[in-house]
DNA sequence: TTTGTTATTGCAAAATTTTGCAATAAGGAG
DNA sequence: CTCCTTATTGCAAAATTTTGCAATAACAAA
């Protein structure tokens, strides 16, 4: 998954945000590193490439991505935050608190339960990423 | 919601952990300020009847309770992780990305769910809190 | 009760994350 | 191209959270 910067860019000033440089490092750093990344992981990526970034940053922009939804956050097995592309199909994950594997699971999946919600309490839900905890099936079997 | 500490002590015992009263102390806290507590809020009530804790103590005991099932974890509105006791029906959390208002939701509603992503995925939840992110009906209107 | 094992705590330092504020620079208007 | 407004950054300090290690104290067993 990667990111149109043309149409993001677009996007950002057009809601009256700027697209300045430490913004496009993070996002391209984000994408080179794939995956599930870190503040930590991004800060030494765009530190590779230059050293003209700020730790605080990073933070701030990796929380801004976020709320602009051209990233996702993400609950990691250590308790910290993650951040992944945020693909325009959603999907959510099942983090085993045993191994701190993986898995995914489709958007249709929690489809039926969101509409209830909306119906039930009225509440719009913004599911661009939930995180279940539990045990995957090797670490249940250790047990 | 609160808590019986001689069941208590006897589940950790029996699991081989000990009954200290940092931990005792801990658990009081979370029950008397009650609902959504956070690691400062708790470290602050504990200080107030005495001065015999650590705030590192307070952290790792809010961890431990919480792997020991006694308490629940939850994503705070602004990103923090908060505390409350877990209660044996367990509930979740709807939490508006506006106005940091939470409302909660029944297990039930989401068991469909959890049994499906068990069935599927032989992944087996354990659900004991979750929260979903969104917008309330009021924040909703005024855009 | 006394003793021995080892889970737990306190302490101090490190690591992570947030925040206030002045300086900088993106980008729309002229 | 130049100017202006103000969103964004860097910096430094504060706040939050985690971690290693030696000292302490639960509690099971004798």
């Amino acid at each position: 998954m990667s990111h149109d910067m043309t149409m993001i860019s677009a996007r950002l000033r057009q809601a009256g945000f700027r697209v300045t440089p430490q913004r496009q490092l993070i996002l391209d750093a984000v994408c080179k590193l794939g995956g599930h990344v870190t503040p930590e992981s991004v800060y030494k990526q765009v530190r590779s490439i230059t050293p003209a970034i700020n730790r605080a940053t990073v933070y701030r922009t990796l929380h801004f991505l976020t709320e602009q939804q051209i990233l996702a956050e993400m609950a990691l097995p250590n308790g910290r935050t993650g951040y992944e592309i945020a693909s325009e199909t959603p999907h959510h994950h099942l983090v085993c608190r045993q191994c701190g594997g993986a898995v995914e699971i489709t958007d249709e999946m929690i489809r039926p339960l969101a509409a209830e919600i909306e119906a039930q309490y009225n509440f719009t839900l913004d599911i661009r990423h939930v995180t279940f905890w539990g045990l995957c099936a090797e670490c249940r079997e250790e047990k």
